[in-house]
RNA sequence: GUCCCCAUCGUCUAGUGGCCCAGGACUCGGGAUUUUCGAUCCCGCAACAGGGGUUCGACUCCCCUUGGGGACGCCA
């Protein structure tokens, strides 16, 4: 079989986690199986939808590296790929669901609805549509168009076992007296959701539905859509849910979750695509840290697990900390700089900042955190930011450290990490500190700080000049 | 309330009847590398929800309970 498979975002709101989440894996499995990736606009919801959003949604998925293969932008062979441009179809299947009997005119209003629902809930019976519509004659539709009442078409859900086989959570059975004649058509003439999905999986001739499990329920009605419609049943994947830390479905107070607040804190994507695919699936290596190629190579579903998985924004970190070490250190300059720039540091000598990225890159989570141990290499004077470190530099010990640090320094001409090396050692010998006593003075006079990269290699960096103004200055001041 | 799904360390997971008194990863704690943090390496803490079956043998199969999640819209 020909794989075709589709995200199908609808343009409410930013790309979150568990949307990309869906994508990536309808990706990867397109990818792997040499198939199609098709992007699909679920745009029905004027009310809701936005221009803005999609344009948002595009943004983001490519950031991601997510190309798709048809689309509302690319077009296709299926298209229109935007809902709101294949109305007449929806009309098309609608009228022929009405015509065959399968379907019918609801006159009721949400408001009668809702009422007959809470008597029906009330007397313990189920909140499902009473059939009230269901046989009306000629003389009473009339009377409600009469009225001023727009009908809705609803489906009639036949009482029959519904049954279908999911390829994560096997065979799944549901009893149509269960499900509620539900609406297909709107009042205003668009489509709902699960008639729109269900035409134009078929249409668009979608072979996998791979979407998340909070879909699993609406299943049973698009399936009964496909089989009256005529049209051949997709497989259908319902990929477990990613869950807040309270084991809810995640959302904004869970923390971040729109995938451009990522973008803009600077994660980078490989390591995001990574993380969101190991969510509820592993490698059968056991391995983690899985480049692209890989994840192409050996995702499937055979080896998804069916329960939900939470969202670890720590287990993320760690990643993204592992791809920013590992990346093209170029690549990685690049994206810092808008960082940098922001808290006003001066990035002109790009051979002084790959040197600073360099040494810095393996301490941070995201690229955000890059100006705050970039710092030392870009402030013009030291200060002493903690008490603990002011206590140390007061140290008698400490002032000797820095004078000879200080005469030791004069001769030299290139501070390399090994001169200041021996610089040290003599340091050492001079006046007797060493160890801990002998190091943190020199690194807090340099940097201020008591943590740091390796002082050898913070020093080369920093340059003759700067170490000896800075000992300079902080000896001035504290002595 | 009804229907559906799910259930291994705090978290992500391996495990498809014996290889498991349960393995890896993140986090956390400790140690090492004769400066801190970090990094690295090593060590450690920590789990099969409960109860019944089935079986010579269950984390693995079945049932029940409990717990969690989702859905019951003219939202998707």
């Amino acid at each position: 079989m020909k794989i075709r498979a589709r995200f199908a975002p609808s343009p409410t709101g930013y790309l979150h986690v568990g949307n990309a989440r869906t994508a990536i894996l309808n990706w990867l499995f397109a990818k792997h199986g040499g198939g199609q990736f098709v992007l699909r606009v679920e745009d029905t919801d004027v009310e809701r939808s936005a221009k803005e959003f999609e344009q948002a949604i595009y943004k983001d998925l490519r950031w991601l590296g997510l190309n798709w293969d048809e689309g509302p932008d690319v077009g296709g062979a299926f298209g229109p790929y935007r809902q709101s441009e294949r109305l007449e179809i929806y009309h098309k299947y609608a009228h022929r669901l009405l015509e065959e009997g399968k379907a019918f005119h609801c006159y009721c209003t949400q408001e009668e609805i809702e009422v007959r629902n809470k008597a029906a809930l009330a007397r313990g019976g189920q909140p499902k549509y009473d059939g009230h519509c269901l046989h009306l004659t000629n003389e009473q539709k009339q009377a409600y168009l009469d009225e001023g009442r727009r009908p809705v078409i609803r489906f009639h859900v036949p009482e029959e076992t519904i049954q279908f086989q999911d390829l994560v959570k096997g065979e799944i059975v549901f009893e149509g007296e269960n499900i509620s004649d539900f609406v297909i058509l709107r009042s205003d003439g668009a489509a709902t959701y699960n008639f729109a999905v269900v035409i134009d999986d078929a249409l668009m001739k979608i072979s996998h539905v791979i979407r998340g499990d909070d879909h699993l329920s609406n299943t049973p009605k698009q399936v009964l859509l496909f089989e009256r419609l005529g049209f051949d049943v997709p497989v259908f994947v319902h990929i477990p849910m990613i869950l807040g830390s309270d084991r809810s479905k995640l959302s904004k107070r869970h923390g971040i979750t729109a995938i451009r607040l990522y973008r803009e804190k600077g994660y980078l994507p490989e390591a995001l695509v990574n993380y969101l695919s190991l969510l509820s699936w592993s490698s059968e290596s056991g391995e983690e840290i899985l480049p692209l190629g890989r994840l192409i190579k050996e995702f499937d579903f055979t080896r998804m697990s069916k329960s939900a998985a939470i969202f670890d924004r720590e287990k993320l970190n760690w990643m993204n900390n592992r791809y920013i070490r590992t990346a093209a250190l170029e690549r990685i300059v690049e994206l810092s700089i808008p960082f940098l720039e922001k808290a006003g540091f001066r990035v002109s000598d790009r051979d002084y900042l790959t040197q600073v990225i360099d040494t810095v890159r393996g301490n941070v989570d995201y690229l955000e955190q890059i100006p705050e141990h970039a710092k030392i290499f870009f402030q013009k004077e030291v200060s002493i930011e903690s008490d603990e470190a002011k206590e140390m530099l007061a140290l008698d010990s400490s002032k000797q450290v820095c004078r000879a640090f200080l005469e030791e320094l004069g001769p030299v001409e290139t501070l390399s990490p090994e001169v200041f090396k021996q610089i040290m050692k003599s340091i050492q010998k001079k006046t007797g500190v060493k160890g801990k006593f002998l190091w943190m003075p020199v690194r807090i006079a340099l940097t201020g700080r008591m943590h740091g990269p390796e002082l050898p290699r913070v020093v080369e960096i920093l340059g003759k000049e700067k170490c000896e103004s800075f000992i300079k200055e902080t000896l001035g001041k504290q002595l």
